[in-house]
DNA sequence: CAGTGGTCTAGACCACCCG
DNA sequence: GGGTGGTCTAGACCACTGT
């Protein structure tokens, strides 16, 4: 059951992307869509606020709903999007080796959680793209949330896995940004000294944590976009 | 004029900054805040809504709204914050020397924008913590959005400017973060070869852009923080 | 089961922008 | 002035969680 507003936002999506809506134009008034979509105002808007969300318009008092450029969403690396689904996205030709798969509990600091150590499902993976070896992603997945997982799902998309097989909802995450000095292994896998890092903590909707990822990139490949809005109270 | 649902979102920020609500509890329901704020429900739920963009709360159906960790919220980097900000939350011990404040048209090309060249302030100011040069701050402010900037408000910060004194409505920026080799300049007054780079473009609620800013810093001191929800629709 | 949040409605008044 | 979005209301029904 996809509710009224989630219909009315894919809709206003679907027509952002096919370009009947384009970068600068106004999407109709509220009233309008109202009339459009056969429901109330408030649940226009609620769909008009999810739009705002992604980022893709702005509403402007007095004027309308502006789109907003498009540039930036070749590259939502920000918000919480899978390696997978990243490269489906942009076209680029990858590839997933899984390096290991084993039971090993999660480590105890991360970021600056007061985290202690739990059973987990540690996963190496490295991906190669356009023949290059460019990341080299270290996942740790509770077994409090997922007790097993198959060898041929690591290879492939794991957040498909989670959300689609197991009904997993993926809520949230911290990240953290930072450049290193490689750990000797990375060093070796990728061929460089030094790396950009991304550490995150992923929580269910229910609050629950369930995976605390590590992720080492080449510094002369890696980029990492961000869109944010200014939050006043 | 505040608008309520400001004005219940402000007070439960507060109640969870002083601590009276602590991460992992619950506020009071949806129908309890009614009466306690006097207001009807979709007003509290959009008050409350706040909050989930802030990354304070989380709400989970059947259970309540449960107030997370504030852990990250000591490193607001990401969201759309001002150094000066930044610092005053943190305690830092830090001070801003202004090297340049110039006219000089913006650059052509910035991340992948399709920019033209337009007549704006240029800004370069070098950021000292504890005594140490960290970052190098280089800022186009547009004209058409202000004309003149103080040279005292540069050494100060832009933000409280703009806002406060110009009543600037700054909405939301796009940012990338990349890893580089220094420019000649940055190189010399961060005494470092490599710099992590932030560049980002700013809008106003208008959609107007007006700000561009490079960012180096010293990779060893540098962290970015980041809160993000999973984006489904 | 009672209590929670999620969705939705059909009004209303206001502040703002633009021609 | 006419159109836009921002706020707010007082209901209603549903889906989910916990005990």
């Amino acid at each position: 059951m996809e509710s009224k507003q989630r219909l009315i936002a894919k809709d206003l999506l679907a027509k952002i992307k096919s370009g009947q809506y384009r970068p600068g134009d106004l999407l109709p008034g509220e009233v309008q869509l109202t009339e459009l979509y056969g429901t109330s105002r408030e649940t226009v808007r609620k769909a008009l606020r999810h739009l705002v969300d992604l980022g893709l318009i702005q509403k402007v008092r007095g004027r309308g709903s502006v789109v907003l450029n498009l540039d930036r969403y070749k590259f939502p690396i920000s918000g919480l999007t899978s390696f997978k689904e990243l490269n489906a996205s942009q076209g680029l030709n990858a590839e997933t080796k899984v390096l290991v798969l084993e039971e090993r509990p999660s480590p105890e600091y991360f970021m600056t959680a007061e985290l202690t150590s739990e059973p987990a499902t540690f996963i190496r993976r490295l991906r190669i793209i356009n023949g290059e070896p460019d990341v080299v992603d270290e996942d740790f997945i509770l077994k409090s949330v997922v007790p097993e997982i198959p060898l041929g799902e690591a290879a492939n998309s794991l957040y498909r896995y989670f959300e689609d097989d197991l009904g997993l909802d993926i809520s949230y995450a911290t990240k953290l940004v930072t450049f290193e000095k490689a750990p000797q292994h990375v060093a070796k896998l990728l061929q460089v000294a030094s790396v950009a890092v991304v550490r995150s903590m992923v929580y269910l909707q229910d609050t629950r944590l369930f995976q605390l990822t590590t992720s080492y990139h080449r510094p002369d490949k890696f980029e990492f976009s961000d869109f944010a809005r200014r939050q006043k109270l």
